[in-house]
DNA sequence: ACTCCATATGTAAAGGTTTACATAGCATGG
DNA sequence: CCATGCTATGTAAACCTTTACATATGGAGT
C-alpha cells in the first residue's frame, strides 16, 4: 500500500482496468464517465492512496496552482491577517499561495519576477504599489495580478482596499459630534493614495459640518511617529491650537501622543486624538486609541476572490474594490475641554 | 525579444547552435562544458531572455524547490517574524516558501498532507508539536522536516527551538539578584514541553540561590491571560504571598498584571511581575514588561538551514539545536517592597 | 437490416526538462 | 601507427499528466 515511490495514474488504471485517459477524466470530468467505471476508478485510488503528481499537471496545462504574495515586509503584523484572508480563499479554491519579501529592493523583486517567468505562479498578489521589479518591470510579462491596500502604480491592475474617504468622514464626524470644531488633520499626501484620500474625508466633514477653512489646521507629516511629534511642537507654535487631533494613521496618532504627554497633557481630557488602521498596539496604549479599523482578513478574500476570478474569466469584473471599515471607538476621545472650545 | 510564449530549452539550442543537453549542462554543470560553448549558450540565453521551466525541472528531479510551511496560525504575531528568517534562508538557497495554517483543524492538515503527496514541497517546516495530519498521521510519508519552537510529538524530527532552561534562569536569577526570595512561578505543565523547561529553569535558580522549597511557591495555570489573573486570587487566599511573580509566558504575565492591578497594587512597587517571549505589546504595557525575547528571525533561519542541509545530504546533523534567547529588561521589576520582604 | 449518432473508452502526442548512454575527436603512451 | 582513454557533445528516454483524435459499442430511426 503505502509503497517508497507515490503511485502512479497508471497504476490507478492497472488496478481498474481502465486506461489512464479514463482515470484522468474520473476524477476531473466525472460526467464524462460511466458510474461503473467511476466506481472501479474511485476505489483503485482509494487503495493505491493516488494524488495526482501537481508538477505533472501543472506542466501539462502550462499553469500551475499557485499564487505569488509579494509583500515589502511580511514582518507587518497588518499582513499576517491579510495572509489569512488570502490563504483561506485560495486553499479552498485549490490554490496554494507562495509569500515572498523585497524590503523594497529591487534584486529581490527581480527574483520573484524569474519565479513568475519559470512559471511556478499563476497570479501574482501585490502589496505594494508599485511593482516591484525595478527596471525590468515595463518588459516585465506578469501573470493575472491584483494589488491590496493600493492601485499599483503603472499596471492596469485592479485592487482592493478599504474606503479611506468614508472612513476619514466617521472619524471627524465623531469628532463633532462630540463638539469639536477646531480639528487638525495630521496628514501626508506624499506617500500613499490613501493618505490623500482620508485627508479628503477630513474636509468633507468639514464641509459638511459647515466649519470654515479658518478652522481647519492641516499639517503635512509623513507618517511616522516622529512626524506625530513634529506636528505636535510646530502646532504649539502657533496662536490656535486644535481641540482634537486627527491623524492619518495610528503611527501619526502615537507621536502626537508622545508630544502632548511630553507636554504635560491629559488625553483626552486636554485634546482628543484619533488614529487610523487599528494597529495591534492601539488597545494597549493608555488611553486606548480610538481608530478605524482595517477589514483585513476580508481584504485578503477579496483580492484573493478577485484575482481567480481574473484567472477564470480573463477580464476584472470590476478594478477597484473598496471596503467600509469600521470605527474603534475607545478612550482618546472626548468632548472639548472648557479652555480649548 | 519578448514573445507570447516564453523561450525553450530549445530556443537556446538552437540559437546557440548546440544541443539541449548541452544548454541544460551549461547552466547546471557549467565545469563539464567548453568555455567557448559556456559563452554561446550563455549569450542565447541573454537574447531569449530563457528561465528555466520550474514545473518541467521539477517533474523531472522528482522534487519541487518548495517548501511548505505549517502553522496552527499565520495571523501569530510571533509567526511572521520567523517567516523572515525561513524566507531570507530558503530564497537564497533558491527555494520558495509555501504556507498554509491548520487552525488544529485535522481536516485541513489533511489538505496540506496531500499537497505534499502530489510532490510539491520537498520539505516540511512544522510549528506545531503534533503532526498535523489527523488519523492519517501515521501513515504518511513525510519528505524531509524540521519543527520550530517545539520537538514534534512522534515523529524522529528534528527541531530548532530556544533554550528555555537558560532563559528561565536569567529571569529567575535577576529576581534574585534585585533581592526576592518568594517568587511564586505561575507556570503550565500541560500544554507544551516548553513550558516544563521554563519550570525547570525556575527550580534550577531557586536551587543556586539555596532558597528552599518553603519559599517557593508553583501555581499551575493553562498559559493563557486569564490563567494569570486567576493565579493571584489564588495565592491571595494563602498566608505567605510572593514578591515576585514569575510567569511561564507573557500572556500569564498580562493576566497576573491585571489581577494585581484590580486589587489595587502597584507594580513593581508592590510586586515585580516577569514574563516569557517577548510578544509585540510587551513593550506597551504599563509597566512595560521585563521578559525573554524569542530570537525569532534567528529561529527561522536555522530551521531553513537545518532542512536544507537535510534535503541534501539526508542526515540529519543533530536532532536539536537550542538558541539562547536574551533577557529584556523593563519597568516591571525592581527590589521586593519592604512588607514583603 | 442498415445507417447514423451518441456515448464511453482507448491511443498517443505533447508539455520542458535532465541524464544515462552513445559517439566523436583528440591526445597520450607504447 | 595503433590502442586507449579522456573530454565535449549529441540522442533519446523518462518524469506524469491531459486531451485531441480514433475507435468501439449500442440504440434509434428509416
Amino acid at each position: 500500500m503505502s509503497n517508497s515511490t507515490p503511485a502512479t495514474i497508471e497504476d490507478v488504471a492497472r488496478i481498474a482496468n481502465v486506461s489512464i485517459a479514463t482515470v484522468s477524466r474520473a476524477i476531473h470530468m466525472p460526467e464524462k464517465v460511466a458510474n461503473s467505471t467511476r466506481l472501479k476508478v474511485n476505489q483503485a485510488i482509494a487503495i493505491t492512496g493516488y494524488t495526482t503528481n501537481a508538477m505533472a499537471r501543472s506542466l501539462r496545462l502550462g499553469r500551475s496552482n499557485m499564487i505569488l504574495v509579494v509583500a515589502p515586509d511580511i514582518g507587518d503584523p497588518n499582513f499576517s491577517n491579510i495572509l489569512i484572508g488570502l490563504e483561506n480563499e485560495a486553499r479552498s479554491h485549490g490554490y496554494g499561495i507562495l509569500i515572498g519579501h523585497t524590503q523594497n529592493d529591487a534584486q529581490r523583486g527581480l527574483e520573484y519576477l524569474k519565479f513568475l517567468n519559470s512559471n511556478q505562479a499563476a497570479g501574482l498578489i501585490l502589496f505594494t504599489g508599485i511593482l516591484p521589479f525595478g527596471h525590468q518591470t515595463m518588459t516585465a510579462r506578469l501573470p493575472p495580478s491584483v494589488g491590496v491596500f493600493e492601485p499599483v502604480f503603472n499596471g492596469g491592475i485592479p485592487y482592493v482596499g478599504v474606503d479611506d474617504i468614508a472612513g476619514a468622514r466617521k472619524v471627524v464626524d465623531l469628532l463633532i459630534a462630540e463638539g469639536h470644531r477646531k480639528i487638525a488633520f495630521i496628514g501626508d499626501s506624499r506617500t500613499r493614495l490613501a493618505y490623500s484620500r482620508r485627508r479628503m474625508g477630513y474636509e468633507a466633514g468639514m464641509d459638511a459640518a459647515e466649519i470654515g477653512a479658518g478652522l481647519r489646521i492641516v499639517f503635512e507629516g509623513d507618517g511616522t511617529i516622529e512626524s506625530g511629534r513634529l506636528a505636535v511642537e510646530q502646532l504649539f507654535m502657533r496662536d490656535t491650537l486644535p481641540s482634537a487631533f486627527m491623524c492619518v494613521n495610528d503611527q501619526t496618532a502615537i507621536g502626537v501622543m508622545i508630544g502632548l504627554k511630553a507636554r504635560g497633557y491629559d488625553i483626552p481630557g486636554d485634546f482628543s486624538v484619533t488614529g487610523f488602521d487599528d494597529v495591534p498596539q492601539a488597545v494597549f496604549m493608555s488611553p486606548s486609541l480610538t481608530t478605524i479599523r482595517q477589514p483585513r482578513t476580508a481584504i485578503g478574500k477579496q483580492a484573493m476572490a478577485l484575482l481567480l476570478e481574473l484567472l477564470s474569466d480573463g477580464e476584472p469584473p470590476e478594478t477597484e474594490i473598496l471596503l467600509l471599515p469600521d470605527l474603534v471607538v475607545r478612550n482618546s476621545v472626548s468632548a472639548p475641554s472648557r479652555a480649548r472650545r
